[in-house]
DNA sequence: ACAACATATACGGTGTAGCGTATACTTCAA
DNA sequence: TTGAAGTATACGCTACACCGTATATGTTGT
């Protein structure tokens, strides 16, 4: 799996996806992660102030990490 | 060029790499930014508070994307 | 309708980013 | 050594994340 997250919308969709994908609720994730249910509601709406640690914390407890690329790399979804 | 970013650390040294790849100043990043200077080191030292926002502006300036992938997506540096 | 769970929102509080501005420290070339 | 460019750090300021706690709203099953 792998996504391109280039803005916070897009970055709080693919967590609410992952999250769903593994039956896990806002409260219980945050529970793992260390957070409230409101600050995972916050991040999953897009919410452009979130803390990069908070952030990451999130996507660990998903078993998720970011990557960063140029932006023309173009391997992964150009005609698609 | 695709990186593993894992933690601020990791993030900001890919920045500061991939800038001075650009042969930019921090002060010409940040000013294509819409940053400072010192709001450019700090991410580049690992600030783990700094906003996605930021973050996010100092990439795309930089040509830069986030992509989410699963942690053992394996297929891009196992083995070196 | 009702219950039970899930998500969004609210309030007061603490911490800190990023701002403008300014300055110390560090490279590096002459 | 001197000077210039680059980088790290500082102060006062405003804004807002995230906290704990609580509640309103949404969703699903009976």
């Amino acid at each position: 799996m792998r996504e391109l997250a280039r803005d916070p919308k897009q970055i709080g969709n693919l967590i609410r996806e992952e999250r769903k994908r593994k039956a896990l609720s806002q409260e219980a994730l945050a529970s793992i992660s260390g957070l409230r249910q409101a600050s995972v509601s916050a991040i999953e709406n897009g919410s452009p102030n979130t803390k990069l640690q908070t952030l990451l914390a999130v996507l660990s407890s998903l078993g998720l990490e970011f990557q960063i690329s140029s932006r023309s790399t173009g391997d992964w979804n150009i005609g698609g």
